[in-house]
DNA sequence: GCGACAG
DNA sequence: ATCTTGTCGC
């Protein structure tokens, strides 16, 4: 994939004042409302069969050597994940999905320069992404990132400032929340499928009351009260508004708490170090 | 100053 | 994120 706003490229050598004011400029090019050519039902995955122990496996999608890309084909969905070396280096993978099944795997790296921030995230492993993503042939056409989007203190989270780099429709997926103001209490259990919308506060650059993203609950345990899964934290990253950020997550995921896409990406990068 | 804070 | 074996529940 290819770079589309240079200028917003995450880079680590600026002030934390700088970096504030490069995401408030990008977040004026992001776009928190649809405009992708394709709907979540046709990136949907198999719903997993209800037979599913641990003995049997769960493998969804095959983790071998990539199928063949069809320009084509169905939309390429592209997850992405990170890990560090040695708290030295930060090592991102990108695995591209068609069809429901693996396409291509790519690896970025970059050393890394400054401590993580909350709200500063990209500038700490954003170079690794887009290199990864620079080193993907095929054309991602909605990525999934790790982390949030527009649940952002400048509505301009990791998944924003991804997907307007590349100017391509991106989502954050995060496991906890960052800022905003549920409108119910996460602290209790819900079933798989419920939605919590998350409202802008008052340190959200954004209107108060806002919708900027939702806790999903992607899966559950027959018995939460001894067993449960925290929802996921999902919200926009560029060119995707609340709902469809959603649809398009619970349409990736198959069986797991994580969608494919990141599931994968995260073994990638789990087995590189 | 206090509190809150993705990965 | 990362350090890490066994352990509980499905």
């Amino acid at each position: 994939m290819e770079v589309v706003h240079s200028e917003y490229v995450p880079d680590p050598d600026r002030t934390h004042e700088e970096m504030a004011e490069l995401q408030r400029d990008l977040v004026a090019d992001a776009v928190f409302a649809d405009d992708v050519d394709f709907a979540p039902a046709d990136v949907a995955l198999d719903d997993p069969p209800e037979d599913r122990t641990p003995e049997a496996g769960q493998q969804t999608l095959s983790a071998g050597p990539a199928e063949a890309y069809d320009p084509e084909g169905p939309p390429v969905v592209v997850g992405i994940d990170q890990a560090f070396v040695d708290d030295e280096e930060a090592v991102s993978a990108a695995v591209a999905i068609q069809d429901g099944a693996v396409v291509e795997r790519a690896v970025g790296r970059r050393p890394l320069e400054i401590p993580y921030i909350p709200g500063l995230l990209a500038f700490r492993e954003g170079g690794a992404i887009v290199d990864a993503l620079q080193n993907l042939s095929v054309p991602g056409d909605l990525l999934v990132l790790d982390g949030s989007g527009r649940i952002h203190f400048r509505q301009a989270g990791i998944a924003t400032h991804v997907g307007v780099v590349f100017d391509t429709p991106a989502i954050g997926v995060a496991k906890s929340l960052l800022c905003g103001e549920p409108r119910e209490s996460l602290d209790q259990y819900f079933e798989a499928g419920e939605r919590v919308a998350i409202e802008a506060d008052d340190e959200v650059e954004a209107p108060t009351g806002d919708v900027i993203g939702y806790a999903f609950q992607s899966r559950q345990y027959p018995n939460p009260e001894k067993r449960h899964v925290n929802p996921l934290i999902v919200s926009p990253g560029h060119r995707v508004d609340e709902e469809t950020a959603v649809d398009f997550v619970e349409a990736l995921c198959a069986g797991y708490k994580l969608p494919e896409p990141t599931r994968l990406a995260d073994r990638d990068v789990g087995r590189l170090k």
